[in-house]
DNA sequence: CAGTGAGCGAGCTTCCGCTTGACTT
């Protein structure tokens, strides 16, 4: 018999709450939700007011007998599920499915996992929030309907198996439209100038300070008359600026920022990030992992205070309470941080873990420290015979209080990092030697790819997803093909060093860099271009990076009982599924199709399009079917929205006749493997220094005959009795094979020498030893 | 491994947000 039966969401929470409420109290977890909308017929009755059928998942059926068995024993059931719509949702699914009487039910909430806390939330009971439960009901209807209407569209305008969504979409829309931006972007080019000045006082040895030019120049002539001004001129110090600069720690960690600071300072993908802070979280070293608050606990403030003066003096402490920025924050639990702030190091972690913990510790702690105080110079540079100026800047920490522990990491694209170095003491009107002047070419550039990372603080910034479903969309969006992550290789650009030397002359260097190249970013794949484009165009609104937010507003005014949930569920759908259905009839099936011209051998128009097996380009006739259209698939790293003219044209260059040989065709063609020389059904592969567009006839013969010299090598010994049996020259050596199964050659016999009684002899015992080889594959695959 | 692409039709795919394990070539 239970007295109380307390349930939660996670385990690890049962654990340390059961150890608040003491013996009279049993804690276990439901495991998050406990039933969902039935896949049959959507789940939905959309005729009739929205009714959801719910059922409990297979894997969640042990689960749930078990949790009603003990829900049936126990006196009062305390819902003990997160304080936040989904976690008001379980609660209400707990006490449906489990069959609890209401007047065994008790609902409890509490945002953080510390006795008070623990004890506080048993004192004030309350009963299910049903508007709240219907706000969920709501966002969960809507997300089935939006989801399993919309995908069929494209099963049947685009490709099967696709798929689209609320949030995934709109996910691979930024990615898409980051991506057209870059293909669309313009690069201008400019001209930097920096300078290195020498500063004298007499007594001390000299000191050189760089500075940069108030003025970047667009033409390379602009930039030369100026370096050619600078010949002979005077500098001088004309302005000195001293300004005291506060520099305030960032809050602590919630999931989207951890993500972006352990990609950006770990180099973790956000699934490692995750499933290193769930080890952390499970061994009850850190808060729980899924969370959108900055907010600390009482116990949590108190210790972090008491760290800092013990370790860095009264000084460096401040007491902080942040306030969450993002909207749709629905701060269930704490800010993510070390369990105990005197937990320096946990010597048990592994090397991963316990880079995790230490980021997750410093921020925390950091947080509560004192803001830093930087003092700027900046220094005005005056050129006699040019009004422009060169800038200096400098800077000395003052107090150095939190950056003692934690510094922030940014963005790539964020902008450049100003180098500020330290400056000797200067006066107004202090003459400076020029001891050298540099204009360099520079090239704008578009906005970064997306990493990961970016993607989950874009998300966040929009409301799309939520803290449990950040690395999951990363993972969704790369399964269903709309998303790869991988590395391209950038092209290479000369650029123009001019630099003006104390001697007075003004040299030209052309150098060269390497731009454009990436490296863990995220990119579209040809089918989310074509998804993508169809989406927007017919079903504009559920694309709206705003939906979300606007549906969110919704679900607020439900959650307040100022709305009715099916007048709202009303209201979006009928006109939804008004464009399904028209959509259905009326659009064109999209294959991204892109015209790149005319075919000048044939004249016919050349197009690359999206085909049942993949990317194609095509020559074809688009007003005489009667003549055949030739295709040709893509190569890899060849995209519908690139390809040129040119390269389509080359895909059709293969297969070629480079030749006769022995009375027979040579075929060049590209396979697989790479291209290859056919000839009497045998394949040939052409080395990567031979173009296939250009192999010669003799060139081909040659690839023929050396493969038959280095297969005649191998071939020690064959059989007329059974020709498949063979004794042959391997990578280890001399060894019999049938074509099925190989033989080691007993030791001390020439290979020779061997009869084919005694190879087949050897075969047989060789095939009894490893009787299963080629038939050993159990395991499925994924 | 060396190429496919017509058309028919059965039966399947698919959403978001809560939670953890169970799996190895």
């Amino acid at each position: 018999m239970i007295k109380n039966l307390v349930i939660v969401e996670s385990p690890a929470k049962a654990s340390t709450i059961e150890k608040f409420l003491g013996k009279d109290f049993t804690v276990t977890s439901s495991y998050g939700h406990i039933r969902d909308l039935a896949k049959k017929d959507m789940g939905i009755d959309t005729e009739k007011g929205f009714i959801p059928s719910y059922e409990v998942p297979a894997d969640k059926k042990k689960k749930v007998s078990e949790l009603k068995k003990m829900a049936a024993e126990a006196e009062t059931v305390w819902l003990a599920t997160d304080e936040d719509r989904e976690g008001e949702a379980i609660s209400w699914h707990l006490k449906e499915a489990l069959h609890i009487p209401s007047n065994k039910i008790k609902r409890i909430v509490f945002h953080e996992i510390t006795k008070p806390a623990i004890l506080e939330a048993v004192q004030n009971p309350r009963s299910i929030d049903d508007n709240l439960v219907d706000a969920q009901q709501s966002r969960r209807i809507l997300d089935r309907l939006v989801g399993f209407e919309l995908s069929p569209v494209l099963w049947k305008k685009v490709r099967p198996s696709l798929s689209a969504g609320r949030v995934q979409s709109v996910a691979v829309r930024l990615i898409v439209e980051r991506e057209k931006e870059i293909q669309d972007f313009v690069t201008r080019d400019y001209f930097n100038v920096s300078g290195l000045f020498r500063v004298s006082d007499g007594s001390r040895k000299d000191v050189i300070i760089k500075a940069d030019l108030d003025k970047k120049f667009d033409e390379e002539e602009s930039a030369i008359n100026f370096l050619r001004a600078c010949i002979g001129a005077n500098f001088s110090v004309e302005d000195l600026e001293k300004k005291e600069l506060k520099k305030t720690p960032a809050p602590p960690f919630t999931t989207s920022t951890l993500q972006q600071e352990a990609a950006r300072k770990l180099r973790f993908p956000v699934s490692k990030t995750m499933r290193v802070a769930q080890n952390l979280y499970e061994a009850g070293h850190i808060t729980y992992m899924r969370t959108d608050s900055v907010n600390l606990s009482d116990f949590a403030l108190a210790t972090a205070r008491e760290m800092i003066t013990d370790n860095f003096g009264s000084e460096y402490h401040h007491f902080r309470k942040y306030k969450t920025k993002s909207v749709n924050a629905q701060e269930a639990h704490e800010a993510i941080r070390p369990t105990y702030f005197n937990n320096r190091k946990i010597s048990t972690l592994t090397r991963d873990e316990a880079a995790l913990y230490d980021l997750i510790w410093k921020r925390a702690l950091a947080s509560q420290m004192s803001d830093a105080r930087i003092e700027k110079t900046t220094v005005d540079i005056a050129v006699s015979t040019s009004p422009h100026k060169f800038i200096a800047t400098g800077e000395v920490i003052l107090f150095d209080g939190f950056l003692k522990l934690y510094i922030e990491s940014r963005d790539e694209d964020e902008g450049d990092e100003e180098d500020s170095a330290i400056l000797p003491p200067l006066k107004t009107g202090q003459p400076l030697w020029m001891k050298e002047i540099t204009a360099t070419q520079r090239y704008t550039r578009p906005s970064a790819r997306y990493t990961e990372a970016a993607l989950v603080k874009k998300l966040e910034e929009l409301g799309i997803g939520r803290p449990s479903t950040y690395a999951p969309i990363i993972s969704t969006i790369q399964d269903r093909g709309y998303v790869v992550k991988e590395e391209r290789e950038g092209k290479s650009r000369n650029y123009m060093k001019l630099t003006l030397s104390d001697s007075g002359k003004i040299s030209t260097e052309e150098k060269t860099e390497i731009t454009g190249a990436d490296k863990g970013k995220l990119f579209p794949t040809d089918i989310a271009f074509i998804v993508n484009d169809f989406l927007v165009k017919y079903f504009p609104n559920i694309l709206d990076f705003k939906f979300t937010a606007k549906i969110e507003k919704q679900l607020d005014d439900i959650a307040k009982g100022d709305i009715d949930r099916v007048e709202m569920l009303k209201k979006f759908y009928q006109p939804f599924h008004k464009t399904v259905r028209e959509t259905l009839e009326t659009s064109e099936r999209a294959t991204g199709s892109r015209e790149l011209g005319k075919d000048p051998a044939s004249g016919l128009d050349v197009i690359v399009r999206m085909a049942k097996y993949g990317a194609v380009a095509q020559i074809y006739s688009p007003d005489n079917p009667e003549i055949k259209p030739r295709m040709a698939s893509l190569k890899k790293g060849q995209r519908i929205d690139t390809l040129s003219l040119e390269e389509a044209l080359d895909l059709f260059r293969l297969p070629r006749i480079a030749g006769e040989y022995e009375g027979e065709e040579l075929v060049v063609a590209e396979g697989r493997f790479g291209p290859y020389v056919k000839h009497q059904s045998k394949f040939y592969s052409i080395p990567r220094d031979i173009d296939p567009l250009s192999i010669t006839e003799s060139e081909c013969i040659d690839l023929i005959n050396s493969k038959k010299d280095a297969e005649a090598a191998r071939n020690i010994k064959s059989f007329t009795e059974d020709p498949s049996v063979k004794v042959l020259n391997g990578r280890f050596g001399p060894y019999i094979t049938n074509g099925k199964v190989n033989a080691k050659i007993p030791k001390g016999k020439e290979p020779r020498e061997i009869t084919f009684a005694e190879a087949l002899q050897y075969i047989e015992e060789a095939a009894k030893k490893e009787p299963v080889k080629g038939r050993g594959g159990r395991g499925k695959k994924k």
